[in-house]
RNA sequence: UGCCGGAUAGCUCAGUUGGAAGAGCGACUGACUCUGGAUCAGUAGGUCCAAGGUUCGAGCCCUUGUCCGGCAGCCA
């Protein structure tokens, strides 16, 4: 974990497991993750994961990486390896431990029919719609099932040809005989088994009985020696029933603390929004780098560093609650800053011709690739006569407090010389195509020997020897911090950003040539940018993973607010 | 008019066995600077939902109320 800056946090779990301890309720502690492979993972499963795990690994624990697959209709491979990548990815280590709840299924059977033998579990001829009906509402009671007390002689030949085969999809559950009229809904007769002739992405054809998650979930728990279960809000009011089903059969037990799950601002965080989003054509992929999925933030840029430590910074609280993106996206600039590779890049270029440098000249200029990493060293960056500085970078009419490049003012060019603007050219209509400049040979390297000073440094690139380069902008998948506020009649779709996506050609000093995909490079005085996997030799393409702060944007923003 | 949770700074969240109210983000101010977009430092005064109670002492415990969230899949 985070050693140096992680000052032994601590909450409401940890300290419930170390009260566990002390009272030698439990020995150690053995926590897990338990996904369900139907989808990809995101940011608010790698909560989950450094929960889990952090746990584990403060109290010298054990940390299982287990797949919850009980409905064969949802799940499937794909995203059982999508998901081993995201979670090793990030960093949690399960050792040799990784399970799947089908593993267990034989098992679940013989205590389902020990349930069945003590008289607390019963085969039930009911439609769904039947047992819907009868389970009461909030407010009501719900009513016994007229199967609710067959024989156990009955209930075990029935449950046995259930596992058989011999009944069609939905003509038969097995339910626990808890109570109808209990105030917990979860209380009232619970489905364990429904029947589904379909296959099973790892047991085949061998089961046409699947046991429901209720039903299975403390089980597998319990048969892996799980201290800890550490689960979301939401099942909450399952706990009695999980203790039910443990106490009934009398095996080892568990405890189970919920916590709240991650809502983030500006984006959505389901399955079901994922999905709709996809279909939709709104974005490209389950990895599209506007996701918070952790493919897609992998993709963008996020290291496990930087999620790390926003999970470090979230905490963990039962209270429901969004956190703003911008923690997440400070997370990433403390990381990569420390981390990235510093580049120059031009995204929107305009011309810049030196006056009085020598026509044919090729300077190879030595420049330092990370000011924050002293062991990053050196690389060589071509500049020449003809240069290419970002537009916005240049106005022909500076308004005040504007200190960059204008007409007859001296500025630098990061990493090179100054230069002086001599002439501004247009064509016939009155668009600016080049500027004329001239530099000072003494100021090589950006330190004027006669002690004079310039308010702002340029980043440049050399015109014939920088590359192009697709550079994809990213901004807010949505306009609205919450995706749900919306008019009458609309669903989250109407506040889709129109311009989360932004594709530009970039020019790039020719030292990023040949990186590979996943490579991060900072591109100066803009953001964080990361090598997709798009790129292909001839064109790289890069994800801007996070702006820079822009402290000018906000100065230029309370100048206009000022002046309007 | 059921059951289970929650309510702390502008925003998002911490707050260990009850013992002088915290962080981050944002904002503002300043330093420094070859990323005026790196970096660093400082400032922020919130009836800890409300009203009672227990206690020498309560954000933390108890009671009541208010508001918010979850629960009526043969999903997980």
């Amino acid at each position: 974990m985070n050693g140096d800056r992680s000052e032994s946090s601590t909450d409401f779990i940890r300290e419930a497991i170390k009260e566990d301890l002390q009272e030698e309720k439990f020995d150690h502690v053995h926590t897990r993750f338990p996904p369900e492979p139907n989808a990809y993972l995101h940011i608010g499963h790698a909560k989950a994961i450094w929960i889990d795990y952090g746990i584990a690994q403060d109290f010298n624990g054990l940390f299982n990486l287990r797949f919850d697959d009980t409905n064969p209709v949802k799940e499937e491979q794909e995203f059982v390896d999508g998901i081993i990548e995201d979670v090793r990815w990030l960093g949690a280590d399960w050792d040799d431990r990784l399970f799947f709840g089908s593993d267990y299924f034989e098992q679940m059977y013989e205590w389902a029919t020990d349930l069945i033998k003590k008289g607390v579990a019963y085969v039930c001829d009911l439609s769904a719609d039947e047992v819907s009906k009868t389970r009461g509402t909030l407010t009501e009671p719900g009513i016994d099932s007229p199967y609710r007390n067959r024989s156990v002689e009955e209930n075990l030949d029935l449950f046995q040809r259930m596992r058989a085969g011999e009944f069609p999809d939905g003509s038969r559950t097995l339910r626990a005989k808890i109570d109808m009229a209990s105030p917990n809904m979860n209380l009232r007769d619970p489905v364990m088994y429904r029947i589904l002739h379909t296959e099973h992405h790892r047991q085949g054809d061998k089961w046409c009985i699947y046991p429901m998650y209720d039903w299975a979930h403390g089980l597998e728990d319990s048969i892996e020696g799980v201290t800890h279960s550490l689960c979301s809000l939401e099942y909450e009011n399952h706990r009695p029933l999980y203790d039910w089903f443990l106490d009934q059969l009398g095996i080892y037990h568990p405890r189970q603390i919920e916590f709240a799950r991650l809502n983030l601002t500006y984006t959505v965080m389901s399955k079901r929004r994922f999905i709709e989003l996809v279909n939709g054509g709104y974005v490209q992929g389950y990895d599209d780098p506007r996701l918070p999925t952790l493919a897609g933030l992998r993709r963008r840029g996020y290291t496990p560093e930087a999620i790390h430590e926003f999970c470090r910074r979230i905490g963990v609280a039962k209270t429901d609650s969004i956190v703003e993106v911008a923690v997440l996206e400070d997370c990433v600039r403390e990381d990569l800053n420390k981390r990235a590779q510093r580049v120059m890049a031009v995204m929107n270029p305009l011309k810049v011709v030196l006056l009085n440098y020598p026509e044919d000249q090729v300077e190879e200029l030595d420049v330092i690739n990370n000011p924050e990493d002293p062991d990053a060293g050196t690389r060589k960056v071509p500049f020449a006569r003809e240069l290419y500085i970002e537009r916005e970078d240049f106005r022909e009419v500076p308004p005040p407090k504007y200190f960059r490049l204008a007409p007859g003012r001296e500025v630098r060019l990061r990493n090179a010389y100054f230069i002086k603007c001599v002439d501004v050219i247009k064509d016939e209509n009155g668009e600016i195509t080049e500027l004329h400049c001239t530099y000072d040979p003494e100021t090589r390297g950006g330190d004027a020997p006669d002690g004079r000073k310039v308010k702002a440094t340029l980043h440049w690139v050399a015109a014939q020897q920088a590359v192009p380069a697709e550079a994809r902008l990213y901004s807010h998948l949505f306009l609205k911090p919450d995706p749900d506020d919306v008019e009458e009649g609309q669903d989250f779709t109407a506040n889709l950003n129109p311009e989360s996506l932004e594709v530009v050609t970039c020019r790039v000093e020719p030292s990023v040539i040949g990186a590979q995909p996943g490579k991060i490079y900072q591109f100066e005085r803009q953001g964080y940018f990361c090598v997709d996997r798009d790129s292909t030799p001839e064109k790289l393409c890069f994800n801007r993973t996070v702006t820079l702060r822009d402290t000018w944007a906000k100065i230029e923003k309370s100048m206009k607010n000022a002046a309007g």
